[in-house]
DNA sequence: CCAATAGTGTCTGTGAGACAGTATGAG
DNA sequence: CTCATACTGTCTCACAGACACTATTGG
């Protein structure tokens, strides 16, 4: 038995956090279809340098914006006839996170990547399913906020608690205490205290980093912050 | 640009819990690779009868052993070069539950479905990777039991709690607190206390269903259960 | 009556929420 | 000194664990 063989192709939804804003990632697509509309970054496996789909998708994100994600997991894969007009496909979404840097020069076949705020995400029309695979990758890292400490992933190599916690209020979009994260930063013994503080308009403040290979922990207990 | 296309099959891991013991649906493979050999029921897509992945899973479980899951979830996609001999594939696990039902007759091209106990699995060789992606299922539904009521899609249509119970506690190898998962069932809303009654030895036990469409509930913390 | 299983009452333990209070920097 | 931000102490609350207690069946 031979079936016809569906597109399969691997997309990332790449979050950041700036100015207290979640962005995503997106291309401006060089080829038909959706020429020029904004997209996710992906493209098609190559089983020559790719030994899994995870190399496919670090090696698409590095080629096409640059950036190698701090944390990188599967998400989902979304399937059908109707979501690609060239026929039906297959795509492997992936969900990302990296500290912030500004968009640098762009590369081969893409005219031009941009960090894109979540909430102007109506104003541009996206190829494809890439909003709802966006939707869903917002609300997999929301709900994986409140039993990890998976936002860490969004900051630079040294930072403060009152950096992580702009994070993580910015990702669930309620506040959270303070007391609570502290507790979570000890109990989850993934970061180091640094022998460094910095400033920032009062009393200076202890950096923290991630332990080199530290695992991310899940916590038994949701944050559950007020709804505003 | 035009890729190789790789190999993409769905494969799925259905569970169930009989006698306190969680099994496993396995397909005895009637081609090569790995003829004769365990499996997990799975295939290729098929464009034309699938709407999506969920649905060739669905196909391949019921053609390959005549169940039809209660629940159905994604796993992960598992892909590489060297897990299948006829070259890199990409295969997406699903995990699967459903009440305990003998095997019936069996199909076409495979000669014979069979429950078989997780704790013998090492007894049996299972083709390709199998028993890797049965292990990462078995882990994820540990994971979900402890915060969600997914073990219920274990049972028959009308069950005591002393049955959910024992269903739980062989799921995650724990003894939990009757009382904690009568609070549990309580607070999900998703089941109906019957107006119906059963004997078990004791005082009749209250008969319970799934409410119709009711949606698994997340709970915001785990269960705890202590080490034996 | 007793044995067995179903189900309740209620106490403890844990970790999040709340928030007042203290500490330490700059100017 | 004051102001701003960092950090701590400690109370409350919600819900899981523990386990003794009552309830209801069959024999």
């Amino acid at each position: 038995m031979s079936y016809k063989n569906p597109l399969f192709t691997v997309d990332s939804v790449l979050f950041t956090v700036q100015d207290n804003t979640l962005k995503v990632l997106l291309v401006k697509r060089a080829k038909a279809p959706f020429l020029g509309q904004w997209a996710l970054p992906g493209g098609f496996i190559d089983i020559e340098q790719d030994a899994n789909t995870d190399e496919t998708a670090h090696r698409k994100l590095r080629d096409k914006t640059g950036f190698t994600p701090q944390y990188l997991e599967q998400l989902q894969v979304i399937s059908g006839a109707e979501r690609d007009p060239r026929g039906y496909s297959v795509t492997l979404a992936y969900y990302a996170l990296v500290a912030h840097a500004p968009v640098k020069a762009r590369i081969d076949s893409v005219k031009i990547a941009q960090w894109i705020d979540v909430k102007d995400l109506s104003l541009h029309p996206l190829a494809f399913d890439h909003a709802q695979i966006i939707a869903l990758a917002q609300a997999r890292l929301q709900q994986k906020t409140l039993y990890s400490m998976i936002p860490a992933f969004c900051l630079p190599e040294r930072f403060t608690i009152a950096q992580l916690q702009q994070v993580i209020e910015t990702i669930i979009e309620k506040p959270i205490q303070r007391k609570s994260l502290m507790r979570r930063i000890e109990a989850s013994e993934m970061f180091t205290a640094l022998d460094e503080k910095t400033s920032s308009g009062g009393r200076l403040a202890q950096l923290y980093s991630i332990k080199a290979g530290a695992d991310l922990v899940n916590f038994e207990r949701n944050l559950m912050a007020k709804d505003e």
